[in-house]
DNA sequence: CGCACGCTTGATCAACTTCAAGTTTTGTGG
DNA sequence: CCACAAAACTTGAAGTTGATCAAGCGTGCG
């Protein structure tokens, strides 16, 4: 399934199709770098940057209003790629979610091997592409469904995003008030929604950041907004 | 301002940074087609399609759950590109929320001219992160905004994106059913909240789909979150 | 130990949805 | 061009859902 150097090791970008599969793991000049949770990634971060491969952790695009209601338009995990040659967020800032390692790229180096490397220019798209598609997805979710039907989704998203294929045992990743503010619900109400999920019997959990998937099907219809009540009959 | 031969002529495109003026217009195996109001767009109805850059009229990507709720996650307006070589949309299907003018460019022409004309990649690059800034800030909008809050985010955009500069009179240009499905709303609540608009004296109606900004600064400000009683002193 | 932080639970309240008319606009055939 | 029907939009009253406010419970750490 690899066909090329990777970087990073980290066991769950394996077997996905990301960037770092597809050519910038020949890159030489990459640099692996610590950053602490709640960092904000900007330009005076880190100077010269222009792509950042996520090794491990979650990054979000965070949005806060003037009365200071906060929310989180997108979500990157490991093996996505943040693009700072340009402003994609829409306003927001970037911010890291968790403790996390990432795969800096610098300017000149890179900006000549993309110029050449068609497979690397492939990479690049196949990522946006790729965020196209959550993202789209994820205004769906916030547009007409209801809490636990969010949590469902928020739910599937993280296992298909972690590459989890049928895996029971997902991780949560992020903390309650990021998973609120990702999907436009305050923590009182995620908490709820969770333990509906729970007395329910679509889920159990193994510890507070890992849900295990009891009766997946279900979850999937809860997921796509079918109706509660005739899903689970308790 | 424009540098190659424009296709379409609606002047609603002028003067903007779309594909068009930068390589696209040059190429001269692009189709016209009309399209009906409510038409799916998909590769059935485009045999052998690959782009298609808006000429007039909107385009949506639509969602429907199972129980029939609808969403609209992304819209397309002039001058936008439409990439059918990949999957997009997040599951959802492309639809045209009006009657549009649409440019069609055939596959392998196409391919062999973007191979070659680095204009053009740019462009398609270019295209593709405006619609991704459009669609986080519509996270931004969908997650945590009140009714009147995101139909003032939702006139914003509109005047934004149809490049109407400082204009105050602004095409509304969808129905209210899809305004409401694209901001996450029923079509009643969105009603109450144009009344609202109206009531506040922030905007006033030339015709049904034509609003007039009368109070520009405390438009952007509602839809910033800010608070509508200190703002507007009724 | 005790404080802080993150999460959960309960009660109340406001906002949005739903349901049910009305009203205006649009489109069509005579 | 008008008449009429259908569609689109608005308005009102009642019902739900999620937000807010307030308190309580664990867990980790100085």
């Amino acid at each position: 399934m690899l066909n090329s150097v990777k970087i990073g090791g980290n066991n769950s970008i394996s077997g996905t199709a990301s960037l770092v599969n597809h050519g910038l793991g020949s890159i030489k000049s990459s640099i692996l770098k610590k950053v602490a949770a709640r960092t904000i990634l900007n330009a005076e971060l880190f100077p010269d940057l222009q792509y950042l491969v996520i090794g491990s952790g979650v990054v979000g695009t965070q949005h806060i209003l003037e009365d200071g209601r906060r929310s989180i338009s997108t979500i990157f995990m490991p093996g996505d790629v943040l693009d700072f040659t340009r402003e994609n967020t829409g306003g927001g800032s970037l911010i890291a979610l968790t403790a996390l390692k990432v795969h800096l790229f610098e300017s000149e180096a890179f900006e000549r091997l993309k110029h050449d490397n068609r497979e690397i220019q492939q990479a690049l798209a196949d990522s946006y592409h790729k965020h196209c598609r959550h993202t789209a997805l994820h205004c769906a979710d916030l547009a007409r469904k209801s809490a636990v039907e969010k949590l469902a989704s928020f739910i599937i998203e993280c296992r298909n995003r972690q590459m989890a294929g049928r895996a029971r045992k997902i991780s949560l990743m992020l903390k309650r008030i990021d998973i609120a503010d990702y999907m436009g619900l305050r923590p009182e109400t995620l908490s709820r929604a969770f333990s509906r999920l729970k007395d329910l019997e679509l889920i159990s959990f193994d510890d507070r950041n890992h849900v295990i998937i009891c009766n997946e099907p279900a979850l999937l219809q809860v997921a796509n907004g079918g109706n509660l009540e005739q899903i689970c009959v308790v």
